[in-house]
RNA sequence: GCCUCUAUAGCUUAACGGAUAAAGCAACGGUCUUCUAAACCGUCGAUCUAGGUUCGAUUCCUAGUAGAGGCACCA
């Protein structure tokens, strides 16, 4: 927002450097810390520190001698339109704005873009995101929320960042879990079906439970036990081998339960507010993959081992000419010519690429899986595909519970849906206690709004590569650090331009003016504010929603400091009172900005 | 055995190689006749160990310790 005074004073300081013989360092221009007035600084430790090692310094230690050359700039700066005032500190040369100034380009800038505030220039790459792939036949977890939201965020601020986004979707639909549901359902729960989207979503998982425990072998079988569970075995397997032969019956019954698992995953996506551009289901690349096959073994890049009772392999090291072992050898055929997870990735990839025209691929996927998708993009790339430099694992830390991991079969899941219910039954309640002149039909919205602000919030506070220990207590608190404390900040400005009964559309036509005494809390808010958009571009460009997640905290908890302590609408007159509303429109429109890149919805009222 | 990730306050987490390491929770103490107390203000409290690189290291490198995950016919 400075750049032009910005670049005057660089150049100054290079002019001055070179005519006395100072070895610049680049310079690295930061925010100031903690100060009355705001600027930018840069130190002169690098430049101190270039002149000692040329010899030139005669022997005054780097820092002082980085605090004299800031010095001497400063007496040399002289006047520049729009900056305050130089000052040389600790080594560091400061440069502060004027303070009416600086407010009035921050406030006004914001309120002239709006919804757009913030929004990178368009890039020319596609990025796609590929995130959301639960397995059908199973039930929506709060693990599998995690993946959603990190994707959904991830999609958001790549596409605010100016990249041409696609979302994409890939249901894991076949497979031994796939075939074990369908077998518990045809043997003991055949033409049943609960009423209700979750309620039959989340049934599937108690027939894969029930099926599984079944089919383990225990420690002190009789006789009987065994052979009914290899009796069992051997109907899994059949069913399986029809299922693969494309049986009619079997495939039907595949596809109605199949759907039952989509309908539900569909409608959690919508309470999150997702929409997938493009769905890729596990089944559809399963055929392609062979021909893929075909084409790696001709390439000379796979390896046929099956004439010697092996599979068709690749051996990505020595392919790749690795000295030291890294990717290891993998099979993509096994022995008995079928396809494997990593065979499907590969077909999967090339659609992106040929098809979809992805220049960055995006895999939202848990880090358990890093191994195998640095195996697949050293195989894109020994094929050939330039896109596969931009392939990013987006790994994330696996979600797990108090007393451990995640377990279907022990019956030790958390359920998304539960524990939606479940925060919006806490909003709930502090909303009829706390908040009557809600109307009633609002409530049930907010409270949605709130609890899922709640969740979302609690998953993206935390750096990608991290585990969660799921605890409800901790994800569906309101206090501090959390998406209601956020969306309290959107309601707290909403109320007080509710109350100032002006209209808000038609109010900022002319530029401000802060030509007043800022409080520290109105400078502090408004440096937030100007910071929103490097922050969208850092986040989009590290892949790190959790550094827009600390932003809003950051925007949220300055804007509640400066609503304690300082007054707008009783403000001491109408000039203040003008500038601190703008200033208000300003920061609902930033919070809701920011909330809306976590996927996160801002209530008018709370 | 090999590889990857992690180690910061009692707990959960932040911090482009730079200025006094920042928050939340918990604990303790204040603030509602004033724009919503789901809030604000204050107190207490931390960089795993040993080396190295650097003017400067929580950050980079090496080794160690501790935890998590992964290592060809599962996904």
């Amino acid at each position: 927002m400075f750049t032009k005074e910005q670049q005057l004073i660089e150049t100054k300081i290079a002019e001055f450097c070179a005519a006395n013989d100072i070895p610049l360092a680049e310079l690295k221009w930061m925010p100031i810390p903690f100060s009355g007035e705001w600027g930018f600084g840069a130190s002169f430790f690098q430049t101190a520190a270039n002149e000692a090692r040329a010899g030139k310094g005669n022997k005054t230690p780097v820092p002082k001698r980085a605090q004299e050359i800031a010095e001497r700039l400063k007496s040399q700066i002289g006047d520049v339109d729009g900056i305050g005032r130089v000052d040389a500190v600790n080594g560091y040369l400061n440069v502060y704005f004027k303070t009416s100034d600086y407010a009035a380009r921050v406030v006004d800038e914001a309120l002239r873009a709006g919804a757009e505030f913030g929004r990178g220039a368009e890039k020319s790459e596609t990025v796609m995101v590929e995130y959301a792939q639960p397995n059908t036949h199973h039930s929506f977890h709060i693990g599998h929320a995690r993946n959603a939201i990190l994707g959904e965020t991830l999609a958001r601020l790549v596409e605010f960042a100016g990249y041409k986004t696609i979302r994409a979707s890939y249901p894991g639909d076949l497979g031994l879990g796939v075939i074990t549901v369908m077998w518990a359902y045809e043997k003991f729960y055949k033409g049943q079906e609960p009423t209700g989207v979750h309620e039959r979503g989340q049934w599937l998982l108690k027939l894969y439970a029930e099926a599984t425990n079944m089919l383990e072998k225990k420690e002190n079988e009789t006789p009987e036990e065994t052979a009914q569970r290899e009796s069992y075995e051997a109907e899994r397997r059949e069913m399986y081998r029809k299922w693969d032969a494309g049986d009619e019956y079997i495939r039907n019954l595949w596809n109605t339960t199949r759907e039952w698992s989509l309908e539900e995953l569909r409608d959690v996506l919508d309470m999150l507010d997702i929409n997938i551009d493009v769905w890729f289901y596990e089944s559809e690349v399963d055929e392609p993959s062979k021909v893929i096959v075909d084409e790696l073994l001709e390439r000379n890049i796979a390896d046929d081992e099956r004439p010697n009772g092996g599979a068709v392999i690749v051996k990505i090291d020595e392919k790749l000419g690795l000295k030291k072992a890294k990717y290891n050898t993998n099979v993509l055929l096994r022995s008995d010519g079928t396809t494997l997870y990593l065979t499907k990735d590969l077909a999967l990839a090339k659609v992106k690429f040929e098809q979809y025209h992805v220049d960055r691929s995006v895999y939202v996927v848990d880090v358990r899986q890093s191994m195998h998708l640095q195996q697949v993009f050293a195989i894109l790339k020994l094929w050939g595909f330039p896109q596969s430099e931009k392939c990013y694992h987006l790994s994330y830390g696996f979600v797990s519970l108090p007393e451990g991991a995640m377990s279907a079969r022990r019956g030790r899941v958390v359920l998304f849906k539960d524990v939606v219910d479940e925060a919006v039954k806490r909003v709930l309640s502090v909303e009829v206690a706390k908040r009557a002149e809600i109307p009633e039909g609002e409530r049930e919205k907010i409270a949605k709004q709130i609890g899922l602000g709640a969740l979302v919030y609690s998953m993206l506070s935390v750096d990608n590569n991290r585990d969660i220990v799921f605890n409800m207590e901790d994800a569906l608190s309101f206090d501090g650090r959390t998406g209601p404390y956020i969306q309290n900040a959107y309601v707290r400005a909403n109320s007080i331009l509710r109350k100032s009964a002006i209209e808000v559309s038609t109010f900022n036509l002319k530029p401000s003016s802060f030509n007043y005494d800022l409080t520290m809390h109105e400078i502090e808010l408004i440096e937030k504010i100007s910071h929103f958009p490097q922050t969208v571009e850092q986040a989009a460009n590290e892949y790190r929603p959790l550094v827009m997640a600390t932003y809003a905290y950051e925007l949220a908890n300055a804007f509640h400091s400066f609503y304690h302590a300082v007054p707008v609408l009783q403000a001491e007159d109408e000039n203040i009172k003008h500038a601190r509303l703008k200033l208000v429109i300003a920061s609902k429109q930033v919070i809701e900005n920011a909330l809306r890149l976590l996927d996160i919805q801002s209530p008018e009222m709370m």
